[in-house]
DNA sequence: TTTTGTTATGTTATATTATAACATTATATC
DNA sequence: GATATAATGTTATAATATAACATAACAAAA
């Protein structure tokens, strides 16, 4: 089945951030950063320096940060850093969809593919905190099928998965 | 296909709480109070007067209700009711699998089916607000699928689909 | 049936996450 | 440069959740 590989494959790929060593995260940040650079304007938004460095601060890792984690780091950088400086550009970078919420941890973690707008999908590692977007069509469809056969009109969809990776499994 | 068939089945008794006199809601609590005393008596869990009655209140509508609503309501009727009063019950509701917390919004309904363990998947309206909660053979092997070809052990999984109910869209 | 250990609740305080409201500054457009 | 708009600064507070320790209720043992 073409798809069924096609999804394998995407997958080994969004999962690479779970090995130790399994990719080179500065390319992560970099690219993480182009995109959001040429997103903004090709959308005529302003990547201003703050909402630029808030960005970057989330992409540090792929373990979502919460919002007063980024505070602190920010008080440490700018002497006005507040509450609403931090989810004013969480805001900001949510819309464009630069990142992503995670509902079940209060936290925010860096987009792969900001450019096509899509649902927030997430396997979420208990033990290393990392979270791994995944795109699928088998679940695509899945949930569209349901929502079709109940007549819902999906408006947007959260789709959490927390366990353990294969790396945290082999420990 | 036997297995579309069944899950379209149990879609539609599943999202008849979305009509205006769908169903018969007395029916829903005493059915989910019932429920709740066996369940607990099996597992010789204390169903207190307190846990009882936050149940209950959960279960007043199918709109998903929040800690402090609840609380508020509690207030009227102990005069001591604080935070830890209404988190407490919550939790033990929660590890029972009496109720299931809908992380997109910091809410607690109840559940349909405690006496089995299942994963929290909701169809969640935003007009009305009431949620679903779906079970679907095709979502439950997508996302095991998935989680196999990622090497990746679930522990937990939530899946929200907010969107518009059959009956809201027709408004 | 007192004793004793355990579970549940009461009580006070505080942590964590998020937003409201209004002032000021920077940027873009005219 | 004047003006409108967008972004940030600033203060205060709302909303959600937990920590920590005291008391009360309950259940099993002695
Ligand atoms: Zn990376
Ligand atoms: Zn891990
Ligand atoms: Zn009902
Ligand atoms: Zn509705």
């Amino acid at each position: 089945m073409q798809v069924g590989i096609q999804n394998r494959r995407q997958l080994v790929e969004s999962i690479a951030l779970f090995k130790k060593d399994g990719h080179n995260h500065g390319r992560c940040i970099d690219s993480a950063m182009n995109t959001a650079v040429n997103l903004c304007s090709r959308r005529g938004a302003r990547l201003t320096d703050l909402r630029r460095r808030v960005l970057e601060l989330v992409w540090q890792s792929h373990q979502p940060v919460g919002a007063y984690e980024l505070l602190d780091i920010l008080k440490d950088e700018r002497r006005n850093a507040q509450p609403p400086t931090v989810y004013r550009a969480l805001d900001f970078l949510l819309e464009l969809g630069l990142i992503h919420r995670i509902e079940s941890l209060n936290a925010y973690v860096g987009c792969n593919s900001p450019d096509t707008s899509h649902p927030s999908q997430f396997l979420i590692c208990r033990d290393c905190g990392a979270a791994a977007e995944i795109s699928d069509t088998r679940l695509d469809r899945a949930i569209s099928g349901l929502a079709d056969d109940a007549g819902f009109s999906i408006v947007r969809r959260t789709v959490e998965v927390e366990g353990q990776c294969p790396n945290c499994q082999a420990g």
